[in-house]
DNA sequence: TGATTATGGATTGTTAACAATCAGTGGTAA
DNA sequence: TTACCACTGATTGTTAACAATCCATAATCA
């Protein structure tokens, strides 16, 4: 056994924010935390700190971790970002994915569809930003899936603070397309696709004011995770 | 004032890492970290965790921490990353550098034209990073900024671990020529020089074992900076 | 002699108490 | 009423002592 310790922590609050139940400028206090997930002050501070250099906390001294709140800037470099990444992680996995790894991504799509049947919010979410980063997975480049993890997890931040119809999540069948593209090995429309899907998803946030509406971070880290 | 305590313990840290004056799988313990630095051993926790984060640092449980060694995949890995992020912040940079930018970037090139003479080892490596760090300040997306700065740092290693001849180091005119495209806003030759030129670098390693020869650590971090 | 196992010293990890800082409250004076 | 100021409670930051773990040396046994 490692030490699952900080990892639980840093984890179930990465998952509340990619989930946007956890909202931007949320505090995240040490008590309440050390409360929450019964351990120690120490290994919440160190969760926390992780979670800073994730850039998805900002750490204000002597006042407490709060979740980040980008701004519009930091918006558009985070999409930015993503095209470049993303580009880059699609190439590969036009290049080398195996049988199995597209049978990976039809799966995905079936839950992606299922999902959307219901109405499962936090599902949708999660299942649309599990897509990008099933594609950096495939990639096979470590440190492009890593920079994925994080500009997804901020994205979702952005989202959740600039979005403006009720429905800005990936859009229908984007996903599926991009896929078929990918298993005929076609780059350049796999690549045309991903970025008519970025933008898309950019498109959908506006930059103006929203207010940060916090819940109580008992009601989304506490009782059953 | 702030809080320069772990600052500057990671700046000095990452410094020299950057200068390969501190080398792969070095141990940084931390009765000897907090005796260099006079400060208590909680802050010289707090700046390796956030080395950590940076990946170049790896974190044995109760066994302390170490100067990272990048696997041959880190490399290739770490490189085609750059490739992605770098042509991204080119591109910005031929669109928006100002015309004090484009001073900046000569007085750069004197910098380094001027270390070239002297045989100041250090001084060319840093200087050959800081014109990378140096444009993508310019191009103004800042998560590709950070992203730039831990590559290169990363790339420090890797070219310490792998690196072939004796003079591995950014060729003598090629940052010349892409601030001359740059200059020129010439798009398609900017983004063409400085893949020829990351390319270029890569080629200059070789994925074979290198033995550690590590230094102490007083030497490197010690007396004076 | 060679391998295996105790033991000592050093290093890392954890805990709890203490100090410093901040936000909010209430009071006082203009 | 409003602005300013002191005070209190709570939260964060720091320190030092204690416990657990690991590496290396040395002793034991085949």
């Amino acid at each position: 056994m490692e030490k699952p310790l900080e990892t639980l922590i840093v984890d179930s609050i990465l998952d509340a924010i990619a989930d946007q139940r956890l909202q931007a400028g949320t505090k995240l206090g040490e008590q309440a935390l050390s409360d929450i997930f019964a351990c120690n002050r120490v290994h919440v501070r160190r969760a926390l700190s992780m979670l800073t250099a994730w850039q998805v906390v900002d750490h204000l001294p002597n006042r407490g971790a709060y979740v980040a709140t980008p701004t519009p800037q930091d918006a558009r470099d985070v999409f930015q970002a993503r095209r470049a990444i993303e580009t880059t992680i699609c190439r590969n996995v036009v290049r080398l994915a195996s049988a199995p790894d597209i049978a990976a991504l039809h799966q995905h799509l079936a839950l992606e569809d299922a999902a959307r049947g219901q109405d499962n919010r936090p599902a949708k979410i999660r299942l649309s930003r599990g897509f990008h980063t099933l594609l950096a997975r495939i990639g096979g480049n470590s440190v492009l899936a890593r920079y994925l993890d994080e500009l997804t997890m901020r994205s979702s931040l952005i989202i959740g603070l600039y979005a403006t119809g009720p429905d800005t999540l990936c859009a229908e069948d984007e996903h599926a397309r991009i896929v078929a593209a990918i298993e005929a090995r076609d780059e350049a429309r796999t690549l045309a696709l991903l970025d008519e899907h970025l933008r898309h998803i950019e498109a959908g946030i506006r930059f103006d004011e929203k207010p940060p509406l916090l819940g109580t971070l008992f009601n989304v880290l506490g009782p059953a995770r």
